[in-house]
DNA sequence: TTGAAAGCGCTAACAA
DNA sequence: TTGTTAGCGCTTTCAA
């Protein structure tokens, strides 16, 4: 049998009603003295809170949910684990959604187990909702946060600055020299993607630099996408550095490249978005804008949980650019 | 005010008992037409049970421990994908914890923390605990499931069959007809890296084939431990074909032979063991032992919940050999 | 500053 | 097959 509160009060020759003020940090209706002598108790005795009895009676619990889009991003597991720490850190339990990418029914599915639990708060981690089922986000008045993708209509999010990411990405390109620049495989109907491409035809536009359509290839932020759009460029194409809006997607275009015999960076600088350990296990290894998805992760749950009463606002993360061996000074034009 | 199965009791007309007893499918103890109705009216009702207040009375929780190395091990997302599913269909929370990798303070720490907390069970995902951790789990008497990675005396666990693992894999390799065959990146302290080399040992063994010391390389499953051992090879190695022990160990000995002027799979066959995506993103593809980790983690969230009350067994997941581009039929002898 | 009483929603034990 | 009673451990009134 578990020690409980009773258990303590009879020690300290109190009622539990003290006790559970003490250990619940209820201000104003005790004693310090007393207070050190129930958690002295409480500590010997090695007393363990019975969350479900408290949660049945304040109905709330502390359960965050966490939507994780499947898809092959390969930085989902770093924002995770920030998530994770962060909830042991503020004593919550998580439930763990994985949601097929680019499916509303999988989406509803997910939202709608949810609904189904008392839960704190929901977590969306690198998803785009459809707008029906962010509808039903809301109508559930459970507090959300976006981590890392955002969508347009200005729900709460952690995640980075994309238009600076564009701007910054194509500006460290045109600081080396290159004039012809492509950005690839961001997604057409994504806030992130919309705001990379903004971003880089801003920098462009700064430099006074033309941009050709065929430049901006969309895709879905896959390795496939990165294949289709090194094909799509083609091997004469008269760029000399790309932009892959994610680690997968730049290293599909560098296998393209390769098999077009266009050599990196040679003939072709590319920059890669993400910045995680798969930059560093190709040849050449990727130069990349750097996130901290660990970061992102343990900061969204704080903000979750600590703002929840108050509107949550959105908030950027750091990020910085790491050069590798991908990119180099544009010599001559080709 | 949510609704209650008392609500539900005064709609249907019986005691509230009956609707607990229906609700949770307790055999045998009401009629199907009751059953039926309360059924109706509780989804018409849009009734949802209060899980704080059952597991306060049967005190039982519905928690599971989700113990997890954040080794860059890179298949840990895919069985977390399959424990999170499973524990959806199962009706289990998560807490998710992630432990540095060889560091017996942040396993410590982890375990206490679960320790802090009454939960249903604790799956422990390509861990390897330290002998004092093990005992510290073990004393708590919760029920537990090593995932991936067994530990040597017999705790139950769900992974592949490593033995079968590094037996198949040379064979595959000395069908092939390589008879210089070489083993890396595996560590030697790990009961999963002992049994891959054992059957590695075994089936060279019954080939009447001879094994020199230098052909196996210990290391810690990273991409730095198939860079190290590649170099310890060197590039004058007598070896025409070797088993990386883990995707990222065989992508460090792609990437260091190329250093080293051995082409893959001309002179140097690779055959990795895991057969994640990072198999198809690099190049040459790695042909590969290829582990189900999804059924792995979706499976051991079921074991553990179905079989907690008697003891948990160990159950072995097939794997399939996947041919791709990284080995090839020796032509001859170097 | 402390405590008594009541009840959160559910289920186990017992009774009918 | 159904119901009555009691209580899980905690927190929230309300009263002292």
């Amino acid at each position: 049998m578990a020690i409980t509160i009773k258990d303590i009060a009879n020690a300290a020759q109190i009622s539990a009603v003290t006790v559970s003020r003490i250990l619940s940090n209820k201000e104003g209706h005790y004693s310090a003295a007393t207070a050190a002598k129930v958690r002295k108790i409480a500590k010997n005795l090695g007393y363990r809170k019975n969350f479900a009895a408290a949660e049945l009676v304040t109905r709330k619990n502390r359960v965050i949910a966490v939507i994780v889009s499947a898809v092959k991003t390969n930085f989902a597991e770093k924002i995770l684990e920030g998530i994770a720490n962060s909830a042991i850190k503020y004593g919550y339990n998580i439930v763990l959604l994985y949601v097929k990418p680019n499916n509303p029914q999988s989406q509803r599915h997910a939202l709608q187990t949810i609904l189904g639990r008392l839960i704190y708060g929901v977590l969306l981690v690198s998803l785009e909702l459809t707008d029906e089922n962010f509808q039903l986000l809301k109508t559930t008045k459970i507090p959300y946060l976006f981590i890392s993708i955002a969508v347009k209509d200005g729900a709460a999010f952690i995640g980075s600055d994309d238009f600076q990411i564009g701007y910054q990405a194509t500006n460290f390109l045109i600081a080396q020299g290159h004039t012809k620049i492509g950005i690839a495989g961001m997604s057409n109907s994504s806030y992130i993607g919309q705001q990379r491409v903004a971003g880089y035809r801003h920098a462009m536009k700064k430099q006074q630099l033309l941009i050709k359509d065929r430049w901006i290839q969309f895709g879905d932020f896959t390795y496939q996408a990165g294949i289709q759009a090194m094909k799509n460029y083609g091997a004469a194409t008269e760029l000399t550095a790309i932009i892959g809006t994610s680690d997968l997607v730049t290293i599909g275009i560098l296998n393209t490249a390769a098999e077009l015999n266009l050599s990196v960076p040679q003939q072709l600088s590319l920059l890669s978005i993400d910045g995680t350990q798969l930059t560093q296990i190709v040849r050449p290894q990727l130069s990349s804008i750097t996130q901290d998805f660990y970061q992102m992760g343990y900061q969204g749950l704080r903000a979750l949980v600590h703002q929840a009463e108050k509107k949550l606002k959105s908030h950027y993360m750091p990020f910085q650019i790491i050069e590798r061996q991908s990119t180099s000074q544009l010599k001559s034009k080709r």
